[in-house]
DNA sequence: TACAATTATCGTAATATTGCAATATTATAT
DNA sequence: ATATAATATTGCAATATTACGATAATTGTA
């Protein structure tokens, strides 16, 4: 099928399953890492630094913004991009719960 | 395409994406969780748990060995798992450490 | 050895993801 | 208003993932 019975599963498998869908490939944290760290957040030339095609890292990007870990505004013409640091800092300590309480429930 | 391009990525960007992709399916998360939780490991009972075919639960149990974090040992008939504690833990350590240094470089 | 129970694998269908070319949109400057 | 530059969207092709029925393999027991 390929399509996943969401149904079948509890809100907070879901949570986590789609924060670590975000990270599931390797240029959506490379562009995450990349947008952290750029003085004053300008960035644009994502592209240059992935190498990948200036519609696929849109595509990325959406993928990110989605999830609500992108801020944006504009710089002259180019527009710019930042982390949402509260929201990613979330998406931590989702996780961290998840790993925390299963590795310590385990014989 | 749908195959990623994986050669144009670091080492680091692929290794945070592939333990993300373990966690990048609710059924996943719920197994992973479920392993854990059983006392003594009694386990085979994950399809009845989880509400997925068998083969399908077999096939995301392969994702999770594939990715190291599955023990497994026979007790009687029934094959009988239990999660990698130690291996879990490496996961976690390095998604903290992306999530760490990604926000802490962030404007 | 043969049988029953449990788990893995194979084959296949449906859906999702990834990637890019072409095009549209948006914003600034002239 | 027009031109230019940057980003988003669309459309499409290739590959990956998800799911399950059928079947094979594995293990303990009679």
């Amino acid at each position: 099928m390929g399509a996943s019975k969401v149904e079948i599963h509890t809100d907070a498998h879901i949570l986590i399953s789609e924060i670590a869908k975000v990270l599931s490939h390797p240029a959506r944290v490379a562009i995450l890492e990349y947008i952290a760290k750029q003085e004053n957040c300008i960035c644009g030339d994502i592209v240059d630094e992935i190498g990948l095609s200036q519609p696929t890292i849109s595509q990325h990007l959406q993928v990110i913004r989605n999830a609500g870990l992108l801020k944006g505004s504009f710089e002259g013409k180019r527009l710019c991009y930042c982390l949402d640091v509260a929201r990613f800092k979330e998406f931590q300590q989702v996780l961290n719960q998840f790993f925390n309480q299963t590795s310590a429930q385990c014989c």
